[in-house]
DNA sequence: ATGCATGAGGG
DNA sequence: CCTCATGCATA
């Protein structure tokens, strides 16, 4: 890496400071995924007067586990056809597939009632001197370099596979409907866009989301909502949101105002350990071999690594996770074409023990 | 932009 | 212990 990063978000009662955070950009890549859906729960601290919870996410009406035994990495296959691919039942079921936006057909439930108070006294912002004049967003020197990843991006849209016999099922509701990755996906692309125009920061937008919803978000989660760097799932509740700040934001342009952050909380969090570039490369070879080593596994490597336990363990289900969302930096661009079928089954055998050392 | 970490929720 | 959503601290 060369760039440095705008520093620390120095914002709020800063002055008129200019954002320009723009740097690397992934090559918005489709999922490769196989991504659980489930959980329904969201249970997000939220003391606010108004806030609205989420623990009736629309979304929750998914669900899919993990698959315990034995591992579940299949990939789907999806095929950047323009045609609508019909498969066969194929029973597959990954696990809330990327490209598959889940097909509930159960009543999704109210859609969320956002209240917004429409009031005029704060806005989106989150940067931007309070009394004072400042609302011109700052000029965009850089006309943010995007060409980068502009893929093709053309998942196969599953078939939506509605399991309800139930005999009626209607969205009523215009929107909010699981999106599919690719809207997602261009989503985030124009989102990304329009925050920057505006001169806005991944920092101010997600203070500003907190102001507008109760629930604040750090500047890596707006950053891994823009790179697509999330599970889907997560994707699709974050996507509401920032659309309604988009709004917000492009409505009021020239509009400013401040907002109120909340105290930060004092967290004795343990200070990140480094772990060397060789370790680091061992760590996947053993990856490789086995993502999820059992405790004793991760024992054995943490003392020949000479290294925490837990260290090593949270490194695995980071790198698990990491598996999950990483945006295939590798497969974006996509190949001229792959096999259309391919990826037998594992066999079927579940050997959940990978031993060796 | 990312690596390591924390925590809730579930088994 | 694992998965998942998130974020502080960093590179």
């Amino acid at each position: 890496m060369a760039t440095a990063a705008s520093s620390p978000y120095t914002l709020l009662t800063s002055g008129p400071m200019i954002h320009a955070d723009s740097q690397a950009m992934q090559p918005a890549s489709p999922y490769r995924g196989h991504q659980k859906l489930l959980q329904s729960d969201y249970l997000q601290s939220n003391g606010h007067p108004l806030g609205h919870q989420w623990e009736g996410s629309p979304w929750s009406a998914m669900e899919q586990q993990d698959v315990k035994p034995g591992r579940e990495d299949l990939q789907l296959i999806h095929h950047r056809s323009t045609h609508v691919a019909h498969h066969s039942p194929h029973h597959n079921n990954h696990p809330g597939a990327w490209g598959t936006p889940v097909s509930h057909g159960t009543s999704i439930s109210s859609a969320q009632q956002i209240n917004l108070y429409s009031q005029t006294g704060f806005t989106v912002n989150g940067m931007l001197e309070h009394g004072g004049l400042t609302p011109p967003p700052p000029p965009p020197p850089n006309s943010n370099p995007q060409g980068q990843g502009m893929h093709p991006g053309l998942r196969d849209t599953l078939s939506p596979e509605h399991g309800d016999l139930g005999g009626h099922h209607c969205h009523d509701h215009s929107d909010e409907e699981t999106p599919t990755s690719d809207e997602l996906e261009h989503f985030a692309k124009q989102f990304k866009q329009r925050r920057i125009k505006l001169g806005f920061t991944q920092a101010d937008v997600g203070l500003a989301l907190g102001t507008l919803y109760g629930n604040v978000f750090s500047q890596t989660t707006i950053c891994r909502f823009e790179a697509l760097q999330l599970s889907f799932k997560n994707m699709c509740k974050l996507k509401p949101l920032l659309n309604k700040w988009l709004e917000e934001a492009d409505s009021s342009t020239g509009s400013s105002s401040s907002i109120d952050k909340i105290a930060a909380q004092g967290r004795k969090r343990k200070k990140r350990t480094s772990i060397e570039v060789s370790v680091k490369g061992v760590l996947e070879t053993h990856f490789l071999k086995c993502p999820k080593p059992s405790a004793q596994e991760i024992t054995s490597l943490a003392d020949t690594l000479q290294l925490e336990k837990e260290v090593v363990r949270v490194w695995f289900c980071n790198r698990r996770q990491k598996e999950k969302r990483m945006t295939p930096p590798g497969e974006p661009p996509p190949p001229p074409h792959e096999g259309p079928y391919s990826h037998s089954g594992s066999a079927g055998g579940d050997a959940s023990s990978c031993h060796d050392l």
